[in-house]
RNA sequence: GCGCCAAUAGCUCAGCUGGAUAGAGCAACUGCCUUCUAAGCAGUAGGCCAGGGGUUCGAGUCCCUUUUGGCGCGCCA
């Protein structure tokens, strides 16, 4: 946390205890057996101050007498005693209300200026090992609007989790193993012959994969093979096709990720957990602890167990092992073999069936599920011109990744990603998302960066330089349009603690557009380049933190930061 | 049928572990460029926070219930 304001808020918490001690010893509040309890909070009106304390209102309970009496007690006990804080007073039910001093706001611009590109870090993680699965799409097929969205949100999430001091690796899990696997040889290997004999000759299942990219895959591998593969074993050939396609379909979702990017520490693959045996490993502690029964032939896992509604299937009558079976291996891989702290997966909100067996499913293993955490991302509905748009105009297909990023630039889609928490619904506005203008705010974040730039250019072709200000000179710094500005950069260090601690990067996608608000009206009423040349400097200054922080959270997204528009 | 998520301005959404008069943006209307980027700013208008109960000093926020949407309940992933 930003060290002045976390300070602060710890200063305030201890002042407001020792108050309340002094006001009980001087028998104006009454003795309690059990412990008080309050909070400290920003108020979203600066006029009811800068912090706030409820600690009358929380506790009138406890002492049996009205909040306004127990704030005056408080208050006739408080002992100022940090240069930060102005003044205080009772408001309101009984709110304890604190003013932020001039030193206060002059150190803001003095730390933010010193810690620069570290401004906004903390340790608050402890360092803690996170692994962060996103995305994760199937590789049978092109990526969607979904994992668009959770592409975005994944990043962003892990680059917030950074900031925060965790340790944070970036995952992607590929299902290359399985059931899914075989319906895309089967499909394949249909699209395949019907090359040569005719859609008419081979008819595809219904469950297998109709899209266009299986044919163009298909094709493709017969440009290359030709009819080699025609008159042997069909599980020789399905697996030809497979070896082909599937690398192929991952090196394009590799490319089409980095376009947008996205890069992973890791691109795990599923068939590794079937062929070191860590699926079989996994099965066997479940056995062990009593967790499994047979059935018809099958292996169940006994998910009622934990509160589930019924119970799951580890390996099939066929012998093969479930999704949820290699499932379960990989989140013990992530956690056992790895060692991470936590782990984070995003999902799509229809997999929301499937977290309670998942943790409950850690836990069976001797793992603890609380340190499994799914964020379940709702869907997207693409919009254009008022209408939710489904296919492609060009293609005739679903909408994918590719296309949007042929249309969309990617500063715009990461930013409008990120600018929905995970948990609502989000509609996708393409005519927005193309917008080169203020309508979109990425731009509008742009060109407060770009205004700052311009300004300190012209005053440099006028020999004025930025330079250190006494506190004297940054005291200057006084109309509401500055202080509301670095009392919004002061919170910048909590703001990232805020969306670490809830998963949620957009907390600091809409911070920096109060920011870049705070900002476009500060330069509308206060001009930098003025008579006073000492106000001049401190207004350069401010203007540089304003740049720094902009600056820090759009390379943390991965969003470009143009100097000039 | 059971379960999960949601419902806030005409539209898209904020509202931090319950706090003070519910906020932005878009759309609408009115102003502001002979001075640092008008891709900007200032202002007007717009609300029974889906309905009903409850908990409390205090509810958009927590609990119950009804309604309406989205999703899930496979030896699919």
């Amino acid at each position: 946390m930003s060290k002045i304001v976390s300070k602060l808020i710890d200063d305030l918490k201890s002042m407001i205890d020792l108050a309340v001690n002094d006001a009980i010893n001087a028998g104006e509040l009454p003795q309690i057996s059990e412990k008080f309890d309050f909070n400290i909070e920003i108020p979203a009106d600066h006029q009811n101050g800068d912090f706030a304390s409820n600690v009358a209102m929380v506790n009138a309970k406890k002492f049996k007498i009205p909040p306004i009496k127990i704030a005056n007690a408080i208050c006739k006990n408080l002992k100022l005693n940090n240069k930060m804080i102005d003044r205080f007073e009772i408001a309101g039910p009984g709110f304890i209300n604190f003013f932020l001093s001039k030193n206060f706001f002059a150190s803001v611009i003095n730390e933010i200026l010193e810690l620069k590109e570290d401004y906004g870090h903390s340790n608050f993680g402890n360092g803690k090992k996170v692994l962060v699965e996103f995305v994760s799409a199937n590789p049978t097929g092109p990526m969607h609007m979904g994992n668009a969205r959770g592409g975005a949100l994944g990043d962003c999430l892990a680059a917030v989790l950074d900031a925060a001091g965790y340790n944070v690796k970036r995952e992607f899990y590929i299902n290359d193993a399985g059931n899914q696997i075989e319906k895309f040889a089967m499909s394949l290997d249909i699209r395949y012959l019907q090359l040569f004999f005719g859609e008419e000759s081979y008819t595809l299942p219904e469950d297998s994969y109709h899209g266009e990219d299986i044919k163009d895959l298909a094709k493709d591998f017969m440009d290359i093979n030709g009819n080699s593969y025609l008159n042997v074993d069909s599980e020789i050939r399905k697996k030809a096709l497979v070896d082909f396609a599937l690398p192929k379909n991952i090196n394009k979702m590799k490319s089409d990720l980095e376009k947008y990017r996205i890069k992973f520490d890791r691109w795990f693959h599923e068939i590794d957990l079937y062929n070191n045996g860590e699926i079989a490993e996994t099965i066997q502690i479940l056995k062990d602890n009593n967790m499994t029964y047979d059935l018809d032939g099958a292996l169940w896992y006994k998910a009622t167990k934990s509160g589930a509604e019924k119970d799951e299937v580890l390996i099939r009558q066929n012998g093969n092992p479930t999704y949820f079976a290699a499932d379960i291996a990989y989140h013990r891989n992530k956690f056992f073999k790895r060692g991470f702290d936590i782990c984070i997966d995003i999902w799509g909100a229809d997999h929301h069936g499937h977290v309670a067996r998942m943790k409950g499913a850690m836990n069976a293993i001797g793992l603890d599920g609380n340190n499994l955490d799914i964020i379940l991302m709702q869907l997207v509905k693409l919009v254009k011109d008022g209408k939710v748009v489904r296919m492609s105009k060009r293609t005739g297909k679903a909408i994918q990744l590719s296309d949007l990023l042929d249309e969309v630039p990617v500063d715009s889609a990461r930013f409008l990603f990120n600018m929905r928490e995970a948990s609502s619904q989000m509609d996708f506005d393409l005519n927005l998302a193309v917008k080169e203008d203020a309508q979109n705010p990425v731009y509008y974040v742009q060109y407060a960066h770009a205004r700052i730039c311009s300004i300190l250019k012209n005053l440099e072709k006028e020999n004025i330089k930025p330079k250190s200000c006494s506190d004297k000179e940054l005291f200057l710094l006084n109309s509401e349009e500055e202080i509301d500005l670095i009392r919004h950069l002061s919170l910048y260090t909590t703001e990232i603690i805020n969306a670490a601690k809830s998963y949620d990067p957009a907390k600091i996608t809409r911070y920096v557009i109060t920011l870049a608000t705070l900002f476009h009206k500060f330069y509308n009423s206060c001009r930098v380049k003025c008579e006073n040349e000492d106000l001049m400097s401190a207004r350069i200054n401010l203007c540089l933190c304003v740049k720094i922080v902009i600056c820090n959270i759009l390379n943390m997204f991965k969003i470009n930061v143009p100097e000039s528009m």
